[in-house]
Order: structure tokens, then C-alpha cells, then sequence
DNA sequence: GATCATGTTCGGGATTGCCGAACATAGCAG
DNA sequence: CTGCTATGTTCGGCAATCCCGAACATGATC
């Protein structure tokens, strides 16, 4: 896994944000309830992308996480055998304000209707 | 035209506006320089499909006014042979407060970008 | 009517998304 | 060190979607 064949993962810098990326990212019912999980772990708190127990086949969530990274929606880090995941509300909160403050709950909304009842 | 072929425009209720789906709609540059440019015509105001000069087909065009009345974030109305495009700012601030906010700048940043100098 | 102006619809070619299956890597057990 | 498991990624396919030009539909105007 994470596999480290040759390129680290690549993240946008803050700067280069691009708005209908951001919200094509965030587009997706997959990748809203995404970030409403890793809004929900207090300050800069991370999850391994298992810890969803997403109804989509792990190659299908492979792709959501790569889609939301590539945006600049989350971090992604390596340790050991797993990815670790953190939004990045600070780069998204000053590029684009308010607009992750809208999509949360929304995300929220999306897990309640999977029956899901984590933070 | 505006094809009157026996059904009338879909316009979703404003109670029945999904976020997924507006995002999605205001996902692209182009239908994002049409929001900004409605935005531009002082409350209300309503504009003609040609009014936009878009850098893309006929066909297309139509396409994108489409997905932005479907998903609930224009109003559309025939008026002769033009259709009349007005943006659904108050369902939409109602609704997603703060997400116009957002776009609108944006929108005219694609329309800077293109060379355009309207409102 | 004939013609023009404004849009929509249709058909196909390219692009993108989702999935299962196979692969890659880290950690652990013996 | 040799398997074995746990965690993800990549690959090949099929299906859905997007964009375009061409044809069509409708209203206004001569």
C-alpha cells in the first residue's frame, strides 16, 4: 500500500487552490461525508482511510481520497502500512471562507443517512 | 425556440435543492462566468442566452444554462424567441447562505480572465 | 409565405468514473 | 527469513457523461 514507487504524493500549495476543483471535489456525497468525518476529529486530527467504512469498493475510495488531495481538500500522510488523513481547513478557510463551514454539515446530513453516528 | 414541446421548465423547489448538485453546477468555469455575469444585472435582472458570448458551442451553451437550472441555481422564462436567464439569489442564500458569496467573485475572475469587461 | 434570430435536440467520438482483480508494501508470527 | 495479514494502489473493462457540429423547432420580421 501507499505505495512509494518513486513520487511522494503530491498537494497543492495554498496558493494554487483552484475554486471549481475545490468544489468539484466536494461535489460528491462519497467525499462530503469525507470531510464532515475528518471535521469531526477535533483540531488537525487524522483517520486512516479504513476508519470510513465507506459503502463504495476500496478502489472507488482509493479515487475519492486522491480526488480530494489533488484539490487540496485534505493532507495525506504515510505511517507505517496506513494513510493518514487530515482536512486542511486552515489553507481552505483563508482561500475560500465559509465554504467548508457550509459543506460540513452538509456532510454531516450524508453520514445521518447512512445510519452513521460518529462524531 | 425554447422548444415548447408539451413540458414546461424543471425548476426544483427551493426546499428540494441539493447541495451535491449545486455544487456540482457551479463546478465549471463557464456556468461560474454565467452566475457572475447575472450577478452583475442589478436585482432581478434578467439576460438572454447570446448576451454571454461563452468560448464554447451553441449546443454546449444550451448544456450548461440546462445543468444551472436543474440544479436550482437560475430561474429560466420564454419571452418570444429569447429565454431569459435570472440567478435564484434568494433561494439559494436561503438555502446555502454565504455560497453566492463565494462563487460570484470567482465567476468574475473566469470572465477577467477571458478578456471581458462587463459588470 | 420566406427569411432570419435564438435555442434545443440528436448522434458519435473522446473523456471520466466505478468496479473487481491483481499487485505492492509494512508489520508481525513462527 | 518465510509466510501471512492488513492496508492501499494500480490496471483493464465497461458504462455514463461531455463536447461538438448538424439538423430541427419556434417566434419575429419582411
Amino acid at each position: 500500500m501507499a505505495s512509494r514507487t518513486a513520487t511522494e504524493l503530491i498537494h497543492p500549495d495554498p496558493d494554487d487552490l483552484r475554486f471549481t476543483t475545490v468544489l468539484a471535489a466536494l461535489s460528491d456525497p462519497v467525499r462530503l461525508a469525507i470531510v464532515a468525518r475528518l471535521a469531526g476529529v477535533e483540531p488537525d486530527g487524522e483517520l486512516a482511510c479504513t476508519t470510513f467504512a465507506l459503502p463504495v469498493s476500496k478502489s472507488t475510495q482509493s479515487g475519492h481520497f486522491k480526488v480530494l488531495r489533488e484539490a487540496g481538500v485534505i493532507r495525506q500522510r504515510d505511517e507505517g502500512t496506513r494513510r493518514l488523513n487530515r482536512l486542511r481547513r486552515d489553507d481552505l478557510d483563508a482561500r475560500f471562507p465559509g465554504l467548508l463551514d457550509l459543506a460540513i454539515p452538509q456532510g454531516r446530513d450524508v453520514l445521518a443517512s447512512w445510519g452513521d453516528r460518529s462524531p
